[in-house]
DNA sequence: TTGTTGCAATAACTTAAAACTATGGACAAC
DNA sequence: GTTGTCCATAGTTTTAAGTTATTGCAACAA
């Protein structure tokens, strides 16, 4: 086997550069005797002889040579892999996988990529849509470094930290704008459009009005908030957005918004990660950056919500 | 300072690929305590988790796959170091340099090139052709590895060891061939044609007639002992050659060839090196394969002598 | 020859590193 | 709860690496 050290490999460097014994073990801040052993050692490994010592000089052997120009290889690897450690260290650096779910990903990411990116320079940000039930499995199985979702997530196994609370907003025809804001009694008369199974948006807006996702419901499911906008725009009922969503989607659609009174619907956005992941720390900062990337959208959302 | 180990790298590298420490311990025949002290140690070294251990499994984070990447390459270019003196081990191998001098040179390298590279496959020989002050100095700055030259040499810091005896040919125009052979007192009335000074050939062959070589004589020197049968053929005096020489210079001249009565003059030729040198072994080697090249030379040139 | 000097090797010993066994604590599964 | 798995920690022993002191060799000057 080949059971040299790196030590062995740095005193030979050293020895091969000074020629002398006592120069290259002072070169090393060892004692003579010290590295007379470990370059006899290195020299039994490699079995062969790597210097040819004389009374006035030490020579590398041809062998010694070819054995230097391999050495040499082998240490600069080894201090760009210190050299790299130590670039990494306390940094957020390299690879963050961030699991977003779809509800919040439109309108939350390009801001926060930009905000992320401009904090974290030389990050490399993966970015992830998908449900929370997906998010969640893939953040278990390490297959995502952190997610953003609606709280509460409640695995033992993940830490949550909370990033802000969004209230719904109801979305109704232009022509309902002067009608009075209903509750959540008078809601469950209308036709109200969801997105479908798995959104856990689709929950939260059902849970305000106590109603049970499995019912039998005359329904119209979308597959996006933009979509559901667009029917209600059409005269087909009405939906609930998050404020969030609100610059957004109702941009362009010939819609009216109402906020309810109170008790409003709400959801609580959060970040989760592992409760063993080492990046905790970091992600801490991370979440703070997000924190204050929603707050300032939100300024947004609130103007927009008010011109309407 | 960058001081993690070999060993610890061949540690994580294994704790990486079996996601296990119990399992990585074994395959590294150690403790998984031990296991666990040195990746946690590898981690304080490089300041940044390199695995991220939960109940189920462990599992690289994500600046430790990077480290893996480079890990792996300083873990192959460790054994690649080791393949490489595995393979050198006892066996004469990369670069030999071996002095030769200029009366030896044209006639036995051709034949010892050839049976050293067959003897040494992977052999990388450099020949080196001059006067023998020069090649004792070039081997004792470590320039040459040995050197072939006439014995002795008498350098305490050298080691000699004899190849082969050579006697001197008498080289006389062909008109002079009936003439009985002189011996040392008559060949000093004759007009000796002798190499430059510098050549140990010169010496000898004045040797042998007790002349001293600083003496006024009336001299035609020759830079080589082709250029001296050359002027031999022309009538212009008589030379000694070497035995060894007699196949190849005698070939296309028009001279006559005389061997002494005894004593006949020769030399002895030997190899040298350095009593330091690390190759004692392998050159011992190499001497006995030019001592038999040289034989079978001997033998050709002999034949050779016979029938002129 | 005979010190003397410079330098690497060796010896004897100490300190530091790395291994072992035993045990503890977290957590998932039953 | 209880059990089993698995990694971390503690305490101890073994091995590796370092120290100082000394020896031995070769070169050089007297």
């Amino acid at each position: 086997m080949d059971n040299f050290t790196l030590r062995q490999l740095r005193y030979f460097e050293a020895l091969a550069q000074h020629g002398h014994f006592g120069r290259a073990a002072e070169a090393c801040a060892i004692s003579q005797p010290a590295l007379s052993v470990q370059i006899r050692e290195l020299e039994e490994t490699l079995g062969a002889a790597l210097f040819e010592r004389n009374a006035r000089q030490v020579r590398l052997t041809g062998f010694g040579e070819d054995v230097a120009a391999k050495v040499r290889d082998i240490l600069l690897s080894a201090d760009e892999l210190a050299d790299f450690a130590r670039l990494s260290r306390d940094r957020l650096t390299g690879r963050l996988r961030i699991g977003v779910i779809p509800t919040i990903a439109p309108y939350l990411l390009p801001t926060i990529i930009g905000d992320l990116t401009r904090r974290y320079p030389g990050l490399d940000m993966r970015l992830r849509e998908t449900l929370t039930p997906r998010l969640i499995q893939e953040l278990a199985e390490g297959r995502l470094d952190t997610a953003i979702v609606a709280l509460p997530v409640s695995e033992p196994s993940f830490t949550e930290v909370p990033l802000f609370s969004e209230e719904f907003v109801l979305v109704r025809p232009s022509a309902d704008a002067d009608k009075p804001v209903p509750n959540a009694e008078t809601l469950r008369e209308m036709r109200l459009l969801l997105l479908e199974e798995g959104h856990c948006f689709r929950d939260q807006a059902l849970s305000f009005c106590n109603m049970n996702s499995s019912l039998p419901r005359e329904l119209l499911d979308g597959s996006s908030l933009s979509t559901l906008v667009q029917m209600v725009g059409a005269g087909i009922g009405v939906t609930l957005i998050p404020e969030m969503a609100v610059p957004v989607e109702t941009r362009s659609a010939s819609v009216s918004l109402a906020r309810f009174d109170a008790p409003r619907p709400s959801r609580r956005i959060g970040m989760i990660w592992r409760n063993t992941t080492p990046l905790a720390d970091q992600l801490q900062e991370v979440a703070e950056v997000v924190r204050q990337s929603a707050e300032t959208l939100a300024g947004r959302a609130a103007g927009a919500t008010a011109r309407t």
